[in-house]
DNA sequence: TCTGGGGTCCTAGGACCC
DNA sequence: TCTGGGGTCCTAGGACCC
């Protein structure tokens, strides 16, 4: 009887992603501090002399975030998720360039086709980065998937220009963390005897899965790194995080991990929200946010329509001038994609929630999601068992949409 | 001038049913 | 009068990730 193969299980991070494929349609700004961030404006200029103006992070008014930045921009303290106003008192002239989703994943696309010409297990973790089981591809376990993953950042680099870094672990966890630890443009290998050299020394908060919160109660026991927390007793860990945090604590600062790599998963919830350029309150500004509120509705209406899904369970989302967040929502007797019945489940939300408060974001979400496959399956059935047609599934009618926000509690 | 938008998963209490 | 479990659904909040 033979062994199973060691897994070998590849995560690849594309380097710098977004601020990268700027740089391909703006070579100018190569080796200069450069910024995503921050909206829709700020667009950069064609001048007369044919060359270009930017925007600099000094001009910039308004609520965004930085979503990545160039290695030059980060060695001046930038970083994603900070403030743009922030971010404009540490490089106030750093480039900065509005995002371009569409750009970005059209490079997504590429890069993801040509890693699934190498090798077909691939998981999607977002945008820029995804994980690879290597385990059975022809010649991987010869050199620890060294090869593959050589081959895995040329085919990435053939097919868009970019870099990325690879790792390759006996999981996802080592391989997560093993992917940083050469960035950019690396090429790490983990084996299961290095976790003491190499993966103990390393922060706690390194573990994906340990945020910022756990980070600082972690602390607070002098608990810093991921050896601190391998060498702290199980029983304690589940005492003071919980039995099912606590037991997985002690699981990753073992490198343990038994995640299959997955390659498909349907949605559980599709949602669309927005940050107001200013707060608004539920009377002063009702026809405005009521505009807006609907306008989230039938957004998602088109979302789920686009993407072959129908939503039980609507819900709304509030995140007040303190920041502080709250979340209503309602199940429906039927499925719906129909956006004044979305709009109509959204306002019963709305009407729960005390508005003396200033709003700062709004949002609406879809979740007990169905494939429209699903629900004219014939094992869909009706409350008496019944099999039931789409038509009567689907909650669908024809109230006005712009019925206005309800009152404020 | 702090703090975007899209997700996943977990916990926990109450309702309701067997 | 007091006292069971278990299972599922619904709802709210929060941590975390890209």
């Amino acid at each position: 009887m033979t062994a199973a193969p060691q897994r070998l299980i590849a995560h690849l991070d594309m380097d710098a992603f977004y601020a990268s494929v700027e740089l391909l349609r703006y070579p100018d700004l190569r080796g200069a501090p450069v910024v995503i961030g921050g909206g829709r404006r700020h667009q950069p200029v064609l001048r007369a002399d044919g060359r270009r103006s930017y925007a600099r992070l000094r001009d910039y008014a308004g609520r965004g975030v930085i979503t990545t930045s160039t290695y030059e921009a980060r060695a001046l303290g930038v970083h994603s998720g900070m403030g743009v106003m922030k971010a404009a008192q540490l490089a106030p002239d750093a480039v900065l360039l509005p995002i371009d989703f569409d750009e970005y994943r059209k490079y997504s696309r590429l890069f993801k086709s040509a890693v699934r010409e190498v090798a077909a297990l691939v998981e999607d973790r977002g945008i820029d980065e995804i994980y690879i089981d290597l385990t059975d591809l022809p010649g991987a376990q010869r050199d620890a998937g060294r090869s593959a993953a050589q081959q895995l950042k040329d085919a990435v680099r053939a097919a868009t220009g970019l870099s990325c870094s690879v790792a390759v672990a006996p999981n996802k966890l080592l391989a997560k963390i093993g992917s940083e630890l050469d960035k950019p443009d690396g090429l790490t290998l983990l084996a299961p005897g290095d976790l003491q050299a190499r993966i103990w020394p390393l922060a706690a908060k390194k573990v994906n899965g340990i945020g910022p919160k756990a980070t600082e109660k972690l602390a607070a026991f002098g608990i810093h790194t991921i050896g601190d927390l391998a060498a702290a007793d199980p029983q304690w860990l589940v005492a003071h995080f919980g039995r099912h945090y606590g037991a997985w604590l002690h699981e990753a600062a073992h490198g343990r991990d038994a995640r299959p790599v997955v390659t498909f998963s349907e949605p559980k919830s599709i949602s669309r929200e927005t940050t107001f350029e200013r707060d608004l309150h539920a009377m002063r500004d009702r026809a405005e946010l009521g505009r807006i509120f609907t306008e989230l509705c039938v957004q998602l209406a088109a979302d789920l329509a686009r993407k072959g899904y129908a939503s039980r369970t609507i819900g709304i989302k509030l995140r007040f001038d303190d920041f502080k967040a709250v979340t209503r929502d309602l199940s429906l007797p039927a499925h719906t994609m129909d956006a004044a019945t979305i709009r109509r489940a959204a306002g019963e939300c709305l009407k729960r929630v005390d508005l003396t408060r200033r709003l700062r974001l709004l949002g609406v979400r879809a979740s007990a999601l169905a494939t429209l496959a699903e629900l004219v399956a014939p094992r869909a059935t009706d409350a008496a068992g019944r099999p039931a047609a789409l038509h009567e599934r689907l909650a669908s009618d024809n109230l006005p949409l712009f019925d206005g926000a309800p009152p404020p509690a």
